[in-house]
DNA sequence: TATGAATGAGTGTTCATTCAT
DNA sequence: TATGAATGAACACTCATTCAT
């Protein structure tokens, strides 16, 4: 009986430790980055002894793992749900609110993303996961578009994703940073921009010619 | 007489010296960034002694801000060229060109930028500096747009200039790592990116009306 | 009725983990020496958890000192039976022998005697206990040595049998490390040594001059 | 000018220091062995910061190594005038007291040796070196007394070397705890032992036999 | 003024020991 | 009594900074 009782309180503890942890570390990262985070910052914040950490972790490189595989883990199923092709068309705003909304909810919940993934100099492992997720996207995305689209090359939608991706990363911080209406006003025109940049791709498929670019 | 020869000499030295500890810091930094530089690397780099860095630069961070200067000098000529409001009506891609191209050079050829402004860990002081830096260059690009279509509101034109700058930014990693006619490439999507997005802005004042945009 | 019942049991079991643990110890000893030895490892290689360990330990010393009284109470019994003085006149080899063989038997299945008694940095305890252990077997000897020959000084046989000791100790290392006939060799040498050295002391007795040794 | 005079001073000041830490390193290793060392420690003793002693070695493991390297030299040195093979016949005892005491005096003067050499657990660099001197001694030993006694076997004068080396092993730390007359007596004792255990196996050449050693 | 050896506070990490369960 | 998670002092080592030369 008592061992049936008292295993999973422990394993309980262990779960809230390694939670709190994680925890501590996702905000001492988001707050100072990686290089500046020291681990006794981390137990202290979680309430935790240094020696209670290196329980849980073998060393800060797989604290800063475990958070990014957090995120991982969290984006590989938004893909699922989001980058999903559609048997049907669907008009190009839906289709930017669809995208944008989820990704959005997930980076401003997702505090030490960039210090983990921008930064980058953690470790070879880290880097190669990010490379991995970024090429998951890319190619998610140009499948969603290709089934609106088909007649596009996959050179052009090709393209179109990865600055779109671009975009998204480099205006994140703006809408981050606002709050309220601004940062609603903010999600507005980033939503515009794409929907006016990824118009006249998609339209290509149905003969409209789209004004050339000079190049 | 030897004050008077040698102090020339001396200050010509010091010159030199300051240049190179710049030139190496902003190597340093850009390779393994701001964190994971010692001055002490910097310093060899230099061909100087860490004892002699010390006598141009108080202390680490004085370094990172001496060459985060230098960039904000650049940049501040840069505005004064590129983003000033010009008297004739200009064709938007002009206008994208005229702009996007000075600073592409410009980041192509300031390696360290990222390293300093977007791991953005080096200090208040920094913080402060690129806040300023973005907060210029957004108000000239205003004022730049606002001589070309004068009826738009002031708010429009912040939120459009706010969104291109993050555009920007997000865009450029993708292009720094790319080479040859994959960057091109690269750049004319952007180009595209930002005339589809600023042509309705700007269409406003013919009296045209854009397609809302669904918020 | 429970108490009647439970407390031998329990005592059996403690018994039980106290030797557990201390052939753990032993053995960790043996393998990787007291300092590189943690408690932690000697608990898991008793099957028993850290907190058990210092039920019975109260520290890591204590571990050490424990399987060390066990190998100086065999030691002691050793002596009982392989050192007691003999009333009649025994051959030298045939005294040789019966000092040496059990004595190696003895050290080679005590695997981490050389670990506490010759690394030595233990505790000082543990240096005393060696030391007395010492001085027990060289007066032992000494006495054993003049029921053979009564008229050697005892200044003579202490010297003598203090450095048959260290004699032994030496050796023990490179008989240790053998197999087979190659160590059968090496205790031949090692008693044709203790034989040739002894022959002399002992030979006085009767009168013949052993040769001037020149010092 | 300058620089023909700093350059020498300082690196005079350097050996001074990479000596002091040596000598530090050397006390602390045989005081408390290499594992209770700390690098603080030794640093202190030097009279210098952590900092410093990092400066000349790369870590704990160099310490040891450049003190074991020392020894290993000195040695090495040793070997050459002393284990030479002589081309003229030499009296045992002279024999005994020429290779005898020159290591004596090595080894008194060379505390840490031990500790280094005997607990072994400071690197397999270091298990490899004390192996390599170990067969070293062995071998040139060997050599030595086949010129004095050349009709005798390898085998049988490998293995009274070997034996030879551990008696000598076993009764260095006898002799080192002692003083004055009892050190020279024990010493006296140490060559009357080896005197007699070497006398029957070099005596086989000139036809004697030596009386057979039961086994 | 330039040097680079020296400093020492601070880092990641370990492990003997404790204590709530 | 047994557990094993938790503790925290201490270690090896680094690097921004200083200062005798």
């Amino acid at each position: 009986m008592q061992n049936v009782t008292r295993t999973p309180r422990r394993q309980a503890r262990g779960q809230q430790r390694m939670a709190a942890l994680l925890a501590a570390a996702e905000q001492v990262f988001a707050e100072i980055g990686y290089e500046q985070a020291t681990t006794n910052l981390i137990a202290s914040r979680a309430s935790v002894s240094p020696g209670t950490l290196y329980q849980f972790f073998p060393n800060k490189e797989a604290l800063a793992e475990a958070v990014a595989e957090g995120y991982a883990a969290r984006l590989r199923s938004l893909h699922e749900r989001v980058l999903s092709p559609r048997s049907t068309r669907t008009p190009l705003q839906d289709l930017v609110d669809a995208v944008i909304d989820p990704f959005l909810d997930f980076h401003l919940g997702a505090p030490a993303f960039a210090a983990l993934f921008v930064g980058a100099n953690v470790s070879a492992e880290l880097a190669k996961r990010i490379e991995s997720l970024r090429e998951g996207i890319t190619e998610r995305l140009v499948r969603l578009m290709r089934a609106q689209a088909p007649d596009i090359s996959k050179e052009d939608l090709f393209w179109a994703a990865e600055i779109s991706l671009g975009v998204f990363r480099g205006v994140l911080p703006t809408i981050s940073a606002l709050q309220g209406s601004r940062r609603n006003r903010a999600i507005r025109e980033l939503k515009a921009l794409l929907s006016r940049y990824w118009e006249p791709v998609l339209a290509l498929e149905t003969g409209r010619k789209t004004r050339a670019i000079k190049s």
